[in-house]
DNA sequence: CCTAAACCTTATAGTAACTATAGAGTCAAG
DNA sequence: CTTGACTCTATAGTTACTATAAGGTTTAGG
């Protein structure tokens, strides 16, 4: 039988996301205040919980801090469409490859320049070289 | 005939580096303090002019401020070997790569979100779902 | 019943790598 | 000689947390 109400650790074990970070999301609005019992302590409820794991869900999906609020805005309004959350996820999709192709010209340019070294005990680097260069 | 030593501003435009981040990478150590005019303005010289450009080479490179300073170290120690720059460029690489894996998990994870999706005009969301699934 | 551990509270500062601002001094051109 | 462009320092803001200090509460053991 599980009880209505639990605290900030609870929440924190339940999710895997630590009570700092859950005060935090609460401080920056991403969560709702929470009830306080008697002493202060934080109360969540299963509405609680769903909300967080919307925003470790979206986190784990990269999105943003503004992202995710833009998200628990479109569902608290309650009138969202799945367009409009679509909308979102395509954008995000825009993001990551876009992200992923300036990573893989890095990539290149580093291997490039993995294979220019002669792994020589001198220091005569053309790496070095290549750093230095004006222009 | 080009002058010995120019200001902030002229490395700058060199460079394309703000001032502001010129004086920040003097701050956190990544650059010498340069000589100063009488009315105390900084006054780079070429080898100011080359350092800056080994940092912004390799942030372009993707490469972390501590990583800098330590390919500045061994550059300013002198005695680097080119084996130990390529170790360095090796490090960078393996960290983009998996970055690169990371983003394309991302990627996958979001494309098949937006597969569900049947752009439906109603508050009925596949994904809104998902993100609020609990476990 | 008491105490000590394990929890909870707030407020504040630190992280990376800058960017922006305020308030003041300096230099070159018209 | 004054105006505008430049420079200076010091400080605060950015993102998304994480860590700390200094204290109150709850619970389990002896």
């Amino acid at each position: 039988m599980t009880e209505k109400f639990f605290t900030i650790g609870k929440l924190s074990s339940k999710t895997g996301c630590k009570p700092e970070t859950i005060r935090y999301y609460e401080q920056v609005g991403l969560l709702f205040e929470p009830t306080r019992s008697e002493s202060g302590y934080r109360l969540y409820d299963y509405d609680g919980l769903k909300r967080l794991n919307f925003i470790l869900h979206s986190r784990e999906l990269g999105f943003s801090q503004n992202s995710i609020r833009e998200l628990l805005h479109l569902v608290d309004k309650g009138e969202y469409t799945c367009e409009q959350v679509e909308a979102m996820v395509q954008g995000q999709l825009k993001e990551i490859r876009l992200k992923i192709s300036q990573l893989k010209v890095l990539e290149s340019a580093l291997s490039d320049m993995a294979q220019k070294c002669e792994k020589g005990k001198t220091p005569d680097c053309p790496i070095v070289d290549l750093l230095f260069k004006v222009d």
